[in-house]
DNA sequence: TAAATAATAGTACGAACGTACTAATTTATC
DNA sequence: GATAAATTAGTACGTTCGTACTATTATTTA
């Protein structure tokens, strides 16, 4: 049944955004989820591979609603607000358990790179499709640089948002960006 | 004997760095230090102590920095420069292991808000200097926003380094961070 | 120097974890 | 409806961890 599969998943990416990989275990999961441990295993022999599965389709999520975006949103210009736009709508979630990716690479970071590179792969796709959106008026190098620079800040904000668990700092930096978007606009 | 104090505290404080505080045990420092396990437990009774401890010290070193920083740098330019040159001069160990604030104070605050409050001290410590700083030449509410904003962009660039494991992104953000600052100077 | 205190090492214990394994139950297939 | 496969639950095992405890050695103090 994959509906099961899902159930797992989903109840995994949430343990795991909201107490870190570490500290999330197959007792967790089938808490979470009512489900017998040992049915957990079945499905997920090894831990990695729930977190692989948990990245995996929070990667699939993170495609889905950039093609979205990228049909929703009529210039680039308004793409790359939606983006900002969704950092500072999540505000709460961020202040109270850091961004979802961010925090996951933090932890990966420190002692499984392995497992890291795979997370990574969620950055690349909202820096591609930043740099893709900043190409529509800007040179190669620069777009690179400015889709750089916005995920710096957003997820500067995320990480100081969560530190003193304050989405104000959210909204504050969005302005920021906000402000820095239209003021690379007004150059080209 | 203070000294063997501060051997177990500066080893938990690398080991901490390197492999995150849920990743460390009474044995690391044990085996780090070359003491024995006991004798750890015996200076530090709880491992709660240990976190606090190698907290303490490195407030400790930030104060020290940074009134060094107020006497050696002339202008309150070159002091917040000096903070820029700080993160760019770090820009190897923070793309290997991350900023040693941002992601203690990230896995800390996914389960352990308490010990959170400690770890967000040292933040406080440069965001109130960077303020004062910028209160030499910027009204005070602009003050605390630039001083919040810089804190942003250096911990955003620390993660996304650490992230890519990319030296480059702190010193692309470093060049950042100085025309911003430069601009700010024009501005007033 | 003798007694007391501090420091050090080692071990024991209970809990939690990832994993392996087994048995039972459900679902699918012919 | 019988057989095979998939699913589910539960348990057992070995490891690691924080903490508690004991014994031993070094240091201080009177």
């Amino acid at each position: 049944m994959k509906q099961r599969r899902l159930t797992i998943v989903d109840a995994a990416r949430d343990h795991i955004y909201h107490h870190g990989y570490g500290s999330t275990s197959y007792a967790d999961i089938a808490r979470e989820t009512g489900l017998g441990k040992g049915n957990i295993q079945y499905h997920f022999k090894a831990k990695e591979d729930l977190l692989h599965a948990a990245i995996d389709q929070q990667i699939q999520d993170i495609r889905e609603q950039l093609e979205r975006w990228s049909l929703d949103c009529g210039t680039a210009y308004d793409c790359i607000e939606r983006f900002i736009g969704m950092v500072e709508g999540n505000a709460r979630n961020l202040s109270s358990y850091g961004c979802p990716m961010g925090s996951l690479n933090s932890e990966l970071g420190k002692h499984e790179r392995q497992l890291q590179g795979r997370a990574r792969a969620m950055f690349d796709l909202y820096l591609r499709w930043l740099e893709a959106r900043f190409r529509s008026f800007l040179p190669r190098k620069q777009a690179q640089a400015r889709a750089e620079q916005l995920m710096v800040m957003a997820q500067g904000a995320s990480l100081m948002a969560h530190a003193y668990e304050e989405p104000r700092i959210i909204r504050n930096q969005a302005r920021i960006m906000r402000q820095w978007l239209a003021d690379i606009c007004d150059q080209s």
